[in-house]
DNA sequence: TATGAATGAGGGTTCATTCAT
DNA sequence: GATGAATGAACCCTCATTCAT
């Protein structure tokens, strides 16, 4: 049996779900409109994920492992702090711009009756390099002596809401201000 | 004379979509759920919402309004910059922290297929005087000259993070953490 | 307490029930809708009719009798039986015409769930008067000897299709019409 | 592949329709009823019916067709005019006395909220043989000159109030009866 | 494995009728 | 009597899931 087919149609439908939930948000995600994207019968979805709430747990899963993987690279190892921080930062921003589906999936998966625990504890693991980033900063007297949960959530929350006024269009994010923001960001948190 | 519409009602139909909202997210908001916890039949609901999307539309704005009347209250008027800078950003993180079940009534109501654009722009234009405050703080050359939007964006969004790891679990808020993240607001934003 | 004001609200229920199944047709009559255009509040209509049933029946009989009423006048008494017929057939047929809401509440009563049988044995027998007349053409030999209730149902019919026809658009029926339609009837039943 | 699309399905749920709206009328037509006594499940109706509306006008369309196609068969071609007349005349009031059902359907369609007037346009069309044949009466000097849609106004009006009369009981149609129907439409228009 | 018709519970909304004022 | 807000059963339609092919 060629697995590759497998990984194509499941492929296919994590994409359909996606643009699907960007376009309609959460509740406008119906099996067979996910089927129908993919090209696929509504049966057929069914073979690769046992129900809805797997599917949607699924792809979180798979967004949140690579969205990490993409984020963190190699920019920690072996770098001088402030470089590792700024790629961290820019990687974290590039990201979001790149892929809004994936925004608007994470964002409405945390309120949806789909989360389940298990998976929002696998994946708030996968900030542990973050983590380490500013607790090295920390010790090298770069970084402020706040709480590392308090940077971390400053950090990621601002840039959170400026990919949110990009994409509404109040915001236009050019390199300028891209800059700007990463400087108001290192203010924020810097000894 | 029939009893006549009441007040009291819309506003038990309201407190009613909120807790349901914040238990179980939109996608488990039923109109019949609503009246029942609301303590009404469900008919009656549609005496005072012409439908659930309008309903929600109604309950956004009046959640809007009141709670930019309670963040800006007086704060602004005749008082030093940094002074109402502190008191908004203290205002708007306690209400936040106060009603959970708004914050997550309004973040999900922008992915949702209820909203509509004129509500959205009416409340957008709630978030004046923060923009005014902030070009006040430019003139008086305390803020940093990056472009407003940009400041109220770090601001907004660094405290809607805090409110969400407060309410994870993941940071404990107490007077010293809320100090310390104002200060990293602050350092964020001066000049 | 003062009739006359219970007569006016009869009426104007009345009223509003045949313009709105004209306009709207069986399924469109709202009893809250009726109240509306009576001018009235919907309880209101409770006081003088039971239930929608009961309006409804009690409207049918007011028509049927009103209309009976019209059409055989005097028409029948003392005149020759041709001078009777043609009365009574242009009567018909004008009030037809005058009164296209009362045909359609009438045609619609006979296939609704409202319908009542008593209802319709007392108003079969309004049409006794036209049985007698065309009882009379036949003994004065003018008439086919055809069985009445024949002859009577051709009658009929075909004026209720002209009248179709031109409420549709499809006949413009003007005098010279009207005349054509009327010797088409005498020439099918006469002898 | 999985069962597909049933032409039986579709005649079922036709014939559920027609025989609830001639036993309880058009306002009696609930589509959980249809799906019962069609032998489906309610979500199965939608399958072959977009919604109520679109079942109901697909219904109108396909008894005026096959009506039609019935009662003009091979009738008119090649024989002469009366033969011809008589025949459809007699197609006519046999398909309706067969099928009580279809005309009380096409009876209430006519005032429903469901009309559509593409339909009806359609469906008047099926109406050009029996006017071109009295044009050809005419031609032939056999049928009055009064306006073609006068003449089968006078015709289906006629018969139908006939077909009335008979289901109602007030009517035996045996074969006498119809002859001396007959003989009275065709004195009413024969010149 | 793939298909898509079939299922039926469930949710939004309507509206005849009631009843507190 | 008059009012119209309140009630809740009932109806239309959707959509996650199943299953015959």
């Amino acid at each position: 049996m060629p697995r590759s087919k497998d990984q194509q149609k499941t492929k296919a439908i994590f994409d359909a779900t996606l643009s699907i939930i960007l376009r309609e948000g959460f509740s406008g995600l119906r099996m067979s409109e996910v089927a129908r994207k993919a090209g696929l019968a509504t049966g057929t979805v069914y073979i690769y994920f046992e129900n809805k709430t797997e599917l949607i747990n699924q792809l979180y899963l798979v967004i949140k492992r690579r969205s990490t993987t993409r984020i963190f690279d190699e920019s920690i190892v072996g770098q001088p702090f402030l470089v590792s921080l700024e790629k961290i930062w820019h990687n974290y921003l590039e990201y979001n711009l790149l892929k809004p589906e994936e925004g608007a999936f994470v964002e409405q998966y945390y309120r949806s009756p789909f989360l389940r625990k298990e998976v929002i504890e696998e994946t708030d693991r996968l900030l542990l390099p973050i983590f380490d980033l500013l607790e090295r900063g920390k010790k090298e007297r770069l970084v402020s002596s706040a709480p590392t949960e308090l940077l971390v959530s400053q950090l990621i929350g601002s840039i959170n809401e400026l990919v949110k006024w990009h994409l509404n269009g109040r915001i236009q994010l050019d390199k300028t201000m891209k800059d700007q923001a990463f400087q108001m960001a290192w203010n924020s948190i810097k000894r």
